[in-house]
DNA sequence: CAGTTGACGGCCC
DNA sequence: GGGGCCGCCAACT
């Protein structure tokens, strides 16, 4: 399993996480990041609908429903959505990279 | 092994 | 802010 598919997981309620972010932890690109989500098997054990661009646009989601679906899931979490667009504010960055590792028995 | 294809990002205009 | 361009990398022909 690939180590931006985990980070996902640590992701706090209500907070979503950019491509940009992931590349950056993962040591990769935006697009492989953008392949890892689209190729992701499992959108139910991994949160893969809390991912979105760097400008807030929500790009894509493969799980069932489609954007809406991950839009609607955005919306339980009590992320502002306008114009499809998830507020910068709701941005999260990982900090602390080698706790998340530790808490994570796959790493 | 050599293209092709994206759920992207940065830069420029 | 938005469109055009190019670099990027993993998956799939």
């Amino acid at each position: 399993m690939h180590k931006a598919l985990l980070l996902l997981s640590t992701i706090p309620c209500g907070k979503v996480v950019t491509y940009q972010e992931l590349a950056r932890v993962c040591e990769t690109s935006p697009r492989a990041i953008g392949q890892i989500m689209a190729h992701n098997i499992d959108p139910i054990r991994y949160p893969c609908y809390k991912v979105v661009a760097s400008s807030g646009k929500l790009c894509g989601y493969s799980g069932a429903g489609g954007l809406s679906r991950k839009k609607q899931l955005l919306t339980l979490e009590r992320i502002i959505i306008k114009n499809g667009r998830v507020d910068p504010a709701h941005f999260y960055t990982f900090k602390n990279i080698s706790g998340i590792i530790s808490s994570s028995p796959e790493f």
